[in-house]
DNA sequence: GTCGAACTTTGACGACTTGTCAATTTTTGA
DNA sequence: TCAAAAATTGACAAGTCGTCAAAGTTCGAC
């Protein structure tokens, strides 16, 4: 059947329209002024027509938050696959985080948004199906660089940890510091100027500490990051300064 | 002025009725039912009176979050405050922080929200500078033990990170951890089965790997864990087990 | 082409929110 | 005792979300 083929890309493009809509009214009205009437007036259809893609509001947010896991996805794929060592890699990794949330702030917080649970259970079961698995591949990602020293022989891992629990524990630190970063809280009275440098430092150490090789006495981990800035990641930073909303 | 007086001490004493009437409310109907007037009837006033006591709902929410910190503040002092090394004291305020989190787990979604920006900047000036402060005293809390360790030469801070620095990095860790267990996310699928166990070895090691004494391998922090299960935190883990609501 | 069935789109509507404010009640101090 | 000040109230305006009968459109069989 020709037809019903049509029709559904017909329906997968409108649903992008729609979530490009709400995307731009994210950055012109905010999380709170993000209104359904709003959205459907931006894509130019009525109400009804955009509650038959997305079930609830909710839905449509984590429709948002699916592109932005995919978004992820490839800024972490092109670190993971760089040309150097698993340790240099997981660097890389953590430095494409930082630079997604500087670019795209609004969708980090939308992330987190659906990372509360009362939110996401009001999810779509297919939303919150695609999420998981796009979650899972962004994960996967960076286990597979801690794999990856493991089998080099860079990393011994303390007994009773997998790769698994180690990138999850990454995770947390580096979720958690970029939420308390956003959070407003005024760190920097508090001691803690440049929260992104602190985190790079304590995250040398802690590697260190696992005797992760090549350790940071051994290796110019900083000449790394600078590559990263000036070569890898370079036009990222660029849209980043010229676009500093 | 006697009447003055009374009156403010009126005042508080209705504030902290409301706050009980909505932290009930919040465990009755959640975080998405928790609407002004169902608080100003379970407090048994007008929605008019409740806004004369708090600007707007984020205002009341940030009054509820300034208890739950008073809260984890009293944990963290009976942890800090344990005749015990800087290691252990650092364990025991980790223990309590998750105890925390399993005891009040509304309470520490509360937290999570007033987090996001969007909502920190409705809430009061008064409120925000309350809340302020009651987060730079649980903080201190922690910073102080980690200090006692330096000073008592157990721990060498690696050059180019501080106390504060360290405690922040600890912090998004833990911080990050709870909120991404409380997202929903299948990690036993993934391979992140108990994630508070995993957190616990996971920061043995990370502190080993800075070298703070005694390091796990001269010293059963194991035993320390089950001390202060069966003592020091024996009748919250009890009230955790009668209520697992 | 034509036509009826099936599918799509629409926007007015109900049920709920938050926050306001004129009118009413209570308290105060002379 | 009583008028002025302060506190309390709840109807209301403005704005949400999600629904659903009615209007409009597309389809394939003839």
């Amino acid at each position: 059947m020709n037809i019903a083929s049509r029709k559904q890309r017909e329906i997968a493009a409108r649903e992008e329209l729609i979530l490009d809509c709400a995307a731009r009214l994210l950055g012109e009205v905010g999380h709170q002024g993000l209104s359904m009437d709003r959205v459907a007036e931006a894509a130019e259809y009525s109400k009804g027509t955009i509650y038959q893609h997305f079930d609830c509001k909710e839905d449509l947010l984590a429709g948002l938050c699916l592109r932005s896991s995919r978004d992820l996805y490839e800024l972490f794929s092109r670190a993971a696959g760089l040309p150097l060592s698993p340790r240099e890699r997981l660097l890389a990794i953590a430095f494409a985080y930082g630079l997604f949330i500087r670019l795209h702030p609004l969708e980090f917080a939308n992330m987190q948004t659906l990372k509360s649970a009362t939110v996401r259970e009001k999810t779509s079961e297919a939303n919150r199906c695609a999420m998981q698995s796009a979650e899972a591949q962004v994960l996967n990602t960076v286990t597979q660089v801690v794999r990856d020293a493991v089998s080099d022989g860079d990393l011994v891992l303390p007994p009773g940890i997998t790769c698994e629990e180690l990138v999850f524990c990454l995770w947390a630190t580096h979720y958690g510091a970029a939420s308390l970063a956003s959070s407003g809280i005024p760190f920097a009275d508090y001691g803690v100027g440049n929260i992104a440098d602190t985190l790079r430092k304590y995250m040398d150490d802690v590697l260190d500490g696992f005797n992760w090789r090549p350790t940071s006495d051994k290796f110019d981990y900083a000449a790394t990051q600078r590559h990263l800035e000036e070569h890898v990641f370079h036009a990222e930073l660029r849209r980043l300064d010229t676009a500093p909303s």
